[in-house]
RNA sequence: GGCGAUGUAGCUCAGUUGGUUAGAGCACACGGCUCAUAUCCGUGUUGUCCGGGGUUCAACUCCCUGCAUCGCCA
């Protein structure tokens, strides 16, 4: 048996995020599940290089499209391997291999007659340049530039996608399994009930050279689409390779809900152009919201992988995203439920089991695994929660429910832990009559251990290894083989290792490492946008009452004003209130301030600070005190 | 505007073809144990199952309707 998962290539025009990291810490999930199952497997990965948001992202950087990408693309290949994914191809769609395939691939359909010249109208926007759809505009205006897009009409190469609608349809139908979850696939199936529309497969080297040029008609490149979706054959050698004939009929593909469409629609009917037969399965996941906003570049909130790490470690990194995410539905993500997360299923649950376990047969057997005796009511009991769980287990990894497979391992955890209390070994081993049950009790445990050992592994591998090591066992068997119960042997030397999950702090706010330079970029987004902040939280904000000693306007700018504030030491602090506020007015009061703020520059003056006021509409009003009170009193 | 999904305990969610007192984990409270990472085990509290109407002997479950959130499409 074969199996060939993919991600989708990342498009290297920001660094990588949550998303990108779920995404492939799926497949490598996915990847590491199917070799236990003993499976020939292939697992890629790759970033997706080309096109018009990648040369203004390197005029900006100030490089060159190719060393922006090289930079960028690097950035992932560099991440993976701290989340301890481990792909075997990791593909750049502007390798040499890549562009000499889709230009073979455009040729042939070009021949064939499933590309066509044609014209196309659009709305075209000269500031963004390029076409922009009619949701996108505002007011009949490009939302950037303010501008109202011309309606141009431009010559470009069309693919036939309309001529293989149909066949998609019966496809889908025909296959349960071709889209899942199924709500995608009825989402698919519901734009399917209207007529397809062909699908524009270039740009005119006019407005765009950082792409691959079309074989046919060196005057375009091709765009987007017949470009990147190619990468999945591109990475098996098509079409000479054996690796093509090997994995291609088992590929699957894991990707975000925002390509469905693509990857649904555009790549099957691409496929049956080219005569080849599509991919088996489209797996299709949600997005992690931060807190309960959307994760955007623009918001600031984006989170990085390697942070998390950082902070958690990558085993709780990697459960926490599969356990908390449904498959296919949204999620939220915030630092307190990665923390509890570890503390009460990794640190407490699980770690804490394999903990006592070993220390216990260190204690009472001597280090070793003992021999099993007569396996009585509880023992059996265990033995059967493990099996059952390992088929379930087995049925969800495979369906891609893997908070619902994590969710029947835990089970056992929990099955231990209570096993331990019923058989009290502590008392057990206070009688050497109960010795041949004390072996029995730790044999039990001590394969219970083994085989969660081996089902946690496509998961946190790295813990995995560690629990295999203590049990003095190797974790190369398959889970058929791993599964069956008794295979540690008696007398095996158990080594217990350091502890597997550290117990965190609750408190998430430790104190942050002063990044001085980023003062645009709001970091942290979970103190940024969960809403909630503790005591601690609140304390590191001074507010401090502020006697306002003297006011001046800014020339430069109508909102702001410049105050002189007695707190009592003196400062200068600048305020956006010059609408609201004159500054005869203001002398004399007494306002409330930020008093530990970082100073900061604005037009030219230092301020020092910054003045709470309420935003009630348009107007704006100063927050001030019921009662006169000594200039620099905390507010608290 | 069209199609669809979702709305269940303080939080995150399960609830199979309608069938007794609606479940799990977390959190919280109390009790037990002492092998363990102050962990583990037990017991317990909390619900207008979004609102309204209907079908039925019986509705969280089916139908209609309203509200809210989200997705796809136009």
């Amino acid at each position: 048996m074969t199996a060939y998962i993919t991600t989708p290539i990342f498009y290297v025009n920001a660094e990588p995020h949550l998303g990108h990291a779920y995404s492939t810490i799926v497949a490598d999930t996915y990847a590491r599940f199917k070799r236990l199952c003993g499976e020939d497997v292939r697992f890629q990965t790759g970033t997706d290089e080309h096109g018009d948001k990648i040369v203004q992202a390197a005029e900006s950087a100030g490089e060159s499209p190719q060393e922006y990408v090289d930079r960028i693309s690097r950035m992932f290949s560099d991440a993976w391997p701290h989340l301890d994914i481990e792909p075997d191809n990791f593909i750049r769609t502007t390798d040499a291999d890549h562009k000499e395939n889709v230009q073979r691939i455009l040729q042939q359909v070009y021949d064939q007659g499933d590309i066509y010249f044609s014209e196309y109208e659009g709305l075209y926007c000269k500031g963004c340049e390029r076409f922009l759809t009619e949701k996108e505009l505002q007011d009949g205006k490009c939302p950037d530039h303010l501008t109202e897009p011309d309606r141009i009409s431009e010559q470009n190469y069309f693919f036939r996608m309309s001529k293989y609608q149909e066949w998609l349809v019966d496809h889908i139908n025909a296959n349960p399994d071709f889209i899942t979850p199924e709500r995608y696939k009825n989402e698919m199936l519901s734009f399917l009930s209207d007529p397809l529309e062909d699908l524009c497969i270039s740009r005119p080297t006019s407005r765009l050279t950082w792409g691959i040029p079309l074989p046919f008609d060196d005057r375009f490149v091709t765009y987007v689409w017949f470009d990147a979706l190619i990468n999945y054959l591109t990475g098996l050698g098509y079409p000479d390779d054996e690796k093509f004939s090997t994995y291609w009929p088992v590929a699957e593909h894991v990707i975000a809900k925002d390509i469905l469409k693509p990857h649904a629609i555009f790549w099957p009917t691409m496929l049956k152009a080219m005569g080849l037969e599509p991919y088996q399965k489209l797996h299709v996941h949600g997005y992690w919201n931060i807190g309960d906003t959307k994760m955007s570049k623009s918001l600031g909130n984006v989170v990085r992988p390697r942070a998390m790490v950082d902070e958690y470690g990558v085993d709780a990194v990697r459960y926490f995203l599969l356990r908390d995410m449904s498959f296919g539905l949204d999620s939220g993500y915030n630092s307190e439920a990665v923390v509890a997360r570890q503390n009460s299923d990794l640190a407490n649950d699980l770690g804490n089991l394999f903990s006592r376990s070993l220390t216990m047969v260190g204690k009472f057997e001597d280090g070793k695994v003992p021999p099993c005796g007569t396996m009585g009511k509880l023992d059996l009991a265990l033995q059967e929660s493990c099996a059952d769980m390992l088929a379930t287990y087995r049925d969800e990894m495979e369906h891609f429910r893997f908070h619902r497979a994590l969710q029947a391992v835990w089970k056992v955890v929990s099955k231990a832990n209570k096993y331990i209390v019923e058989n009290a070994p502590w008392e057990l081993a206070k009688d050497e009559a109960n010795q041949e049950q004390l072996h029995t009790v730790f044999y039990t445990l001590l394969e219970t251990l083994r085989i969660l050992q081996v089902v946690v592994s496509p998961i946190m591998p790295a813990t995995a290894r560690k629990m295999a090591a203590g049990l003095g066992v190797d974790h190369s068997d398959t889970l058929e083989i791993a599964g069956q119960w008794g295979g540690l042997k008696p007398g095996t030397a158990i080594q217990k290792p350091e502890q597997l999950f550290p117990r965190l702090e609750k408190k998430k706010d430790a104190p942050r490492p002063a990044k001085t330079k980023d003062r645009q970029k709001p970091k942290g987004p979970e103190q940024q946008l969960e809403g909630i902040i503790t005591f601690e939280d609140f304390g590191n904000v001074e507010l401090k009452v502020a006697e306002i000693t003297g006011a001046e306007v800014i020339k430069k700018s109508d909102r702001l004003l410049k105050l002189t504030v007695k707190a009592p030491e003196v400062r200068t602090i600048v305020a956006g209130i010059a609408e609201h506020y004159s500054p005869e007015e203001l002398i004399g009061r007494q306002v409330i301030i930020v008093a530990n703020l970082k100073p900061a520059t604005l037009m030219g003056v230092q301020s020092e600070g910054m003045v709470l006021a309420a935003k009630d509409g348009k107007r704006l009003v100063l927050a001030s005190l019921s009662d006169t009170v000594a200039p620099g009193s905390r507010v608290a």
